[in-house]
Order: C-alpha cells, then structure tokens, then sequence
RNA sequence: GCACUCUUAGCUCAGUUGGUUAGAGCGCUCCCUUCACACGGGAGAGGUCGUAGGUCCGAAUCCUACAGAGUGCACCA
C-alpha cells in the first residue's frame, strides 16, 4: 500500500497541530448539542449520558503558566475520553477577571510608568484595568487552543459578565435574608501597600529574627516585638489564675510612668493571658491586634486607633507622630532607654509575621468595619456532604486537610478596598438617635426608596474575587431556569490546583450547596504545584519558569502533555523536566513510525473483522490493555494509564508484534486493528498526533478521531 | 500548638485493595547506521525500598517508635 507522503519524514508537531485543532473546532463538537448520535443495535438513537467539567477560568491577567498546562491536559483527557465514549460531553471555558490579583498586577505596569492608581479615579483605573483584562482574554483564549483544550467556546463566560453580577448580588441578598450576612468592625487583615483588607487565606507567615523587648509598665513587666504600637496601652491583663498576681484586682488603678508621660493603668483578668508567655502580664492595643481585641469586647474596653492605613503612628504617639512604625521603633525604644524602661532586649526572638501573599509587605491587623459571611452554618453541610461521599475528594489525605479546615472554619470577609471587581450593592447613610450617630444600611442594587437625597451613598468596596468565583459552577451553567443547569449539574468533576482547596473548593461546595441545594461536583481532583526540574517552585525572579506555550513549540503539545501527565498522582507535586518531554516527543515519532509501517502492509479490502483474520491472542491481549487503561481514567489513575499505554505501544506493539509481523502479509488485519484503537486510547493524552495519523488512515469509522467510538465498555471495580 | 505528607537505582519519581526475579524517564558502560523509526535498535551496570521493632504463610505496601525533609491552618505578649 501507498504510504502518505508526510509519513517519510519524522512527526512535525508545528506543521500539524493549528491546523488539527481547526479542523476540531470547526467541526463543532466541542459543543455537546453538535455531537453525533451513537445508534443501537436497532438503529435507534442511544440516549446519551451528560458529563460536564466547568474548567477553573484562568485569570486573564497574563500569560498561562505550568500549572495552567497540567489542568488543561488532565480535563482535555477527562473530556475526550468521556465524548469518546458517547457521553453528552461539555467542557466550559471561562475567563477571571480576578480582582484583587489583576489589580496587583496593573498597579505593578503603573508604577514602571510612574503612576499611582491613588491618584487616578476609580472610573478611569477600573476603564484601564478592564481594557487591560480583555486584550489578555483573547491571548489567553488562544494559548488554550494551543495547548489542545476541547472546550466548547460557544459557552464561555467572563467573571464580569451580567449573568454572574446578577447571580451574586442574590446570593448577597440571600445570605442577609438568612442571618447569615452581618456587617462588622473586626480585626481585618489590613495591606498598607494594596489599602484593601485581605482573608486570612490571602496572608502568608514569614518567620522573623526580631529584637523583643521587655519593658517596665509600673511594677509589671511586659514582652513585645512591637514597642510601636504600645502608646495606647492604659490595660494591664493576667490570668485569673495566676499566683503571682493575686493581689491585684480586676479594676485596680495604677498611675505609672509611660512612654510619653504619666498614664493611669486598670487591671484586667483575662484567661486569655498566658501565664506561662514572659511574665504573664500583657497590655493590649486592641486596635491592633486580634486576640487584644477579643479581650477588649470581652471587658468592653475603648479602642483606639494608633497606626493609620498607611502604617504611620498617629498623633497619639505625641512626638513620634507621622514616622513610619518601621522608622519608629528604634527611636521610641531609644527614648524608653532613657527613661529607664527598658528592661532588656533579647536579641535573637523568632515569632512568625503575617504578611500580604502579593508584596510581603507585614500585614498590620486594624480595625474596619466589612461585610462578613458567616461560614459556620454553611461548613456543616459541606462536611456533611464531603463525608457522606456526596463529593468525594480525590485523595483522602486532601479530604483530611478539607475536613479539618472546614471544622475549623472563621467568617469570611468578603469585602475589598479595590475597584476591579464587582461593586458591593449596599448603600448606607448616618443616622442620630438617642443622641447617638449610627449607620443606616440597606442591601441593594438601588438605594431605598426616597433615594439619594436623603443621604444615601452607595458602598464603594467590592466583593473578594473568590466569592463570585465560588458560585462559578452554578452561574456558568445558567440557574436557576438554564436547560445546562437542568442537564448538567452537578458537574462530574471539579478539576483544580490543591492549592486553592481552601480559596476555591470549599467555597464552591458551601455555596453550592447553599443555592442550590446540591454539590456542584460529584468528585474533586487537585493536582499539585508544577515545579522545576530540581523540584523548586517555578518564579519569576528565579528565572526557572517553564513557559508551556514555549514547550509546546519546542516539543509539540502532545509531548508536553504526556511529560505533565506520566508519574503525576494527584495532590502532590510534579517536577517538570525539559528531557522528560523530549522522551515523550520521541514517542510521538515512535507512534507516526509504527503508523507507517502499518501502512505499507497490505491490508485486508474491508478490513473490518475478517474471520479470522486478526490474531485472536494478539487482540486479547489488547483488549485486556484497553480495559485496564479504561479502567484506570475511570478511577483517575491517569498517570497509570499514559505510562500503560507508553509501554505497550513502544515496547509491545513496536518492538514486538511489528517485528514478528515483518515478512507476513498475514498479520495485516492485526496491526490494523492494534494501530487504530491504539489511536484511540492514546487519543485524550495525544490529542494532535493521534488525531493527524487518523486522518491517514484509509478506512475509518468516522472523520475526526475525536468522537470515534471509545474501544472498551469495561468498568470494574469500586468507584472512588 | 493543631493537622497533613514524604523518605524506593547517580538524579527526578511511579509502584491501585500486602503475593512470584522491585519499575519508568533522564544519566552511565559496550555494541549496531539491517529493508517503520538514529526523535532508532541490541546488551549491560546500578536498589539490604530512611532506621529499629511488630502483625502475617508472606510487607516497599499494614501497626508502633525514632531520625530526616516538607506542607497547610491557627496563634504569637
């Protein structure tokens, strides 16, 4: 037979693959409502199965990485392999907007310019960024299509789209009509560069050699790393309990020689004073501290604010007022030296700081009035769902961490200091009674009846990305009334990072499950953090980053996808090195090559299944493969499965079965057989070059391997 | 402090419910351009599966302790 002259030279991904995925996207059957009928038996159309996986949207603030690499091949796999076998297949592909990280990086190309986003006004910055955003959506879209992503366009959405704003501004609305909305003046996690409050999930610990101090405060002594903060100090707190300190008591009055002159100090008791910690004593400055805090709503006790949003000592410090607390510390120690209330210094104290996970820049714990979600109420039924086996989370040990965080969980501030993202729709005003000024709010896209004029200004704080993003699942597929909500939710697989668990996952459950009265996903598959070849995180100052879009050219996609696949399980992280792709180019070559020789042998005219014609032991053995490689994506053992069919291929197929074949016509129907439906199961892992061999193919089932017909039916053994 | 994970060939990692001579990629040694492929083929070296116990007919795989490495959450006077 006539061997297709593109088979004499070696396998050219860049010559193949754009025009591959063309012929795909053309063929509309990335949209499921485009996807052929599979018949029976009778002729009858086979009702088909839906299968769904709502693709996390990458952020459109810049180029995909690594890990965008691992998540598009491990759901492109899921996906072909599901539409493969006749499923109702969808696949939907989103963009983020991604507040506060695109505004990071904004702010970032406006200080290269010598711009600040605080000089400009928030119509305009918001104007820039959204112009920013949707030039990297359209880059970002196209560098999925690289990378072979087979997502059905038709139904992308962004994060700002009307449909999602809707979406989340009744779910605000609802979680306020349950209780479970409050607004409060709370410790936040305050950012003096970004001036936005941040959740807890967005801080980092940085551990710090810093000097702590140990400071005179009357006849008590206090341990701090903080001496800045301490002007207002006029609390002394110990444990009730504590022997030392029994005789003072709760209320007594100290007049002692402070900081910046005499203060009069009351005694606290408070078990939340560590007897064992220094000396058991403490003062607390309640606006700059959490656990200060509680004591001071415990007590009732004033607060007061001693370090402004840009992290400089207010006129409280007296004379050190307007230094920066950095600036600060020194000379207020100096000072204290002086003033003989130093006791000592310990030079080499380490403590653990939370700092801002985008600058890390020290986070300085302040007081701001948010809107929180209380997430209690919300966590019980996830944990019910997550142990019921409602969702179930692929590996157990990442279900362990799930559980213990969701056992654990604090309220959620949802609020943010920036402009991209979507505005809070609250309005509030202030209002006297009893001689007293309070504040008036009322939850909606439109103030209250009566309007503007009578006082009402409208919040201008916008929602934490991740609480829009946490409803992702239901508002992509249109709830509540959308036929793809009623046909696909919930969605069959959740496919993420483990590094958002917290962030994404469990949002998405506790809201989920809250809106609709179900799980968004019925299983959870986190991959781990793509590294570098030597296992270090990939970074940009470290100039270790593997570009995939750079790999795919070098190597071809479909070796880039094999090399992110093979040997990673999931939840733990993947070291991606440059020859491990290399092997796996090679392979793509050894398939081409074995395609070619299969050619050239004379095969059966109508080869289908001629009695007798394939080797019955030799067509065992390769079905046994493809219920064992079935098998294994089944149970998302995807890793298992690439490296089955790896050797198989190479060292059973190539090196054995050709060979023995060589010189006998007879094995014709044989290799055939064993080419095509190996095209098949290698198909979702090596979308390109499997699909561009099958184009060669003298005789097929259908034009596009893409949605020929999965070889096994096979499901064995207990789902997990 | 609470929780989780890892320790298998020189390097990076697989090894599904415990079961015959422990695997891959890369690297290394030697040989081969023969008619699918040098992005190839053949031959080979290399591991007492962190340490010490235990359970079992049988353990890299289960249990305990110890050592080393790492991660998450919370607190931090």
């Amino acid at each position: 037979m006539e061997v297709p002259e593109k088979f004499t030279k070696p396998y050219n991904p860049q010559a193949t693959e754009d025009e591959i995925y063309k012929k795909w996207e053309d063929s509309g059957y990335f949209n499921p409502d485009n996807l052929p009928l599979r018949l029976d038996a009778q002729g009858k159309p086979v009702e088909m199965e839906p299968f769904c996986i709502v693709m996390p949207p990458p952020n459109a603030n810049g180029s995909l990485h690594a890990g965008h690499a691992l998540f598009v091949t491990l759901q492109d796999i899921m996906v072909r392999f599901a539409r493969m076998r006749g499923k109702k297949t969808l696949w939907l592909p989103g963009a983020d907007h991604a507040g506060f990280e695109t505004q990071v990086v904004y702010e970032r190309q406006l200080e290269k310019e010598g711009r600040s986003r605080f000089e400009m006004p928030p119509e305009q910055l918001y104007k820039e960024i959204l112009d920013f955003t949707l030039g990297n959506k359209i880059f970002m879209e196209g560098q999925l299509r690289q990378l072979g992503a087979s997502c059905d366009w038709s139904r992308e959405l962004f994060t700002l789209d009307e449909r999602v704003v809707k979406t989340v501004y009744d779910t605000f609305r609802k979680l306020n009509d349950d209780g479970l909305l409050y607004r409060g003046s709370r410790i936040v996690n305050w950012c003096p560069k970004h001036q936005t409050s941040l959740s807890n999930l967005e801080t980092e610990r940085e551990t710090r050699t810093s000097p702590f101090y140990y400071l005179k405060y009357g006849p008590f002594t206090i341990g701090t790393v903080r001496p800045e903060t301490k002007f207002g100090d006029k609390y002394v707190v110990m444990h009730p309990g504590d022997a030392r300190y029994s005789k003072y008591k709760e209320g007594d009055m100290l007049e002692l020689e402070w900081i910046n002159g005499p203060i009069t100090a009351t005694v606290i008791k408070d078990e939340a004073s560590d007897p064992a910690v220094g000396s058991g004593v403490m003062t607390i400055t309640p606006w700059h501290s959490g656990t200060d805090f509680e004591i001071a709503q415990r007590h009732n006790l004033p607060y007061e604010q001693i370090i402004d949003w840009r992290g400089k000592l207010l006129p409280i410090a007296g004379e050190f007022a307007g230094m920066s607390i950095k600036d600060a510390r020194a000379k207020i120690v100096e000072k204290m030296q002086q003033k003989g209330l130093v006791e000592k210094i310990d030079g080499d104290y380490t403590n653990e700081v939370p700092v801002c996970y985008k600058c890390g820049r020290e986070i300085e714990p302040q007081v701001k009035a948010q809107w929180f979600v209380k997430m209690q109420p919300l966590a019980r039924r996830a944990i019910e769902a997550v142990t019921s086996g409602e969702v179930k989370i692929l590996t157990d040990s990442q279900e362990k961490i799930l559980l213990h965080w969701l056992e654990n969980i604090q309220d959620w501030n949802i609020s943010r200091q920036i402009v991209w993202g979507i505005p809070i729709p609250a309005w509030h005003r202030s209002t006297y009674a009893h001689g007293k000024q309070d504040e008036e709010w009322h939850i909606g896209e439109n103030p209250p009846a009566g309007g503007l004029g009578d006082g009402w200004t409208r919040d201008t704080d916008t929602f934490d990305t991740w609480f829009s993003s946490s409803q992702w699942p239901f508002i992509t597929l249109g709830f509540p009334d959308g036929e793809d909500f009623k046909t696909y939710y919930p969605t069959d697989v959740m496919e993420t990072g483990a590094d958002i668990l917290f962030f994404w996952v469990a949002r998405m459950l506790m809201l989920g499950l809250y809106i609709t009265g179900e799980v968004p996903f019925k299983n959870v598959y986190l991959h781990g953090l793509v590294r570098d070849a030597k296992g270090q995180k990939m970074s940009k100052s470290k100039g270790n980053v593997i570009s995939p879009l750079t790999v795919s050219n070098e190597y071809g996609t479909d070796a880039l996808r094999m090399g992110l696949v093979v040997g990673n399980t999931p939840g733990t992280d993947l070291n991606l090195a440059p020859s491990k792709i290399g092997a796996y180019k090679k392979f793509a070559n050894k398939l081409w090559n074995i395609a070619r020789f299969v050619l050239s042998q004379d095969l059966p005219a109508g080869r289908q299944e001629t009695e007798g014609a394939i080797r019955q032991e030799l067509k065992d053995e390769f079905d046994a493969l493809a219920a064992d490689v079935t098998n294994d994506i089944e149970q998302y053992r995807i890793y298992m499965a690439a490296e089955k069919l790896y050797h198989y291929v190479w060292d059973r197929f190539a090196a054995e079965i050709v060979e023995e074949s060589k010189g006998k016509p007879e094995y014709g129907a044989t290799l055939y057989y064993i080419l095509e439906n190996s095209l098949k199961l290698l198909h979702p892992f090596m979308p390109f070059v499997t699909e561009a061999i099958w184009q060669e193919l003298p005789e097929k089932e259908s034009d596009l391997l893409m949605v020929a017909q999965w070889p096994a039916r096979h499901s064995g053994g207990p789902q997990k």
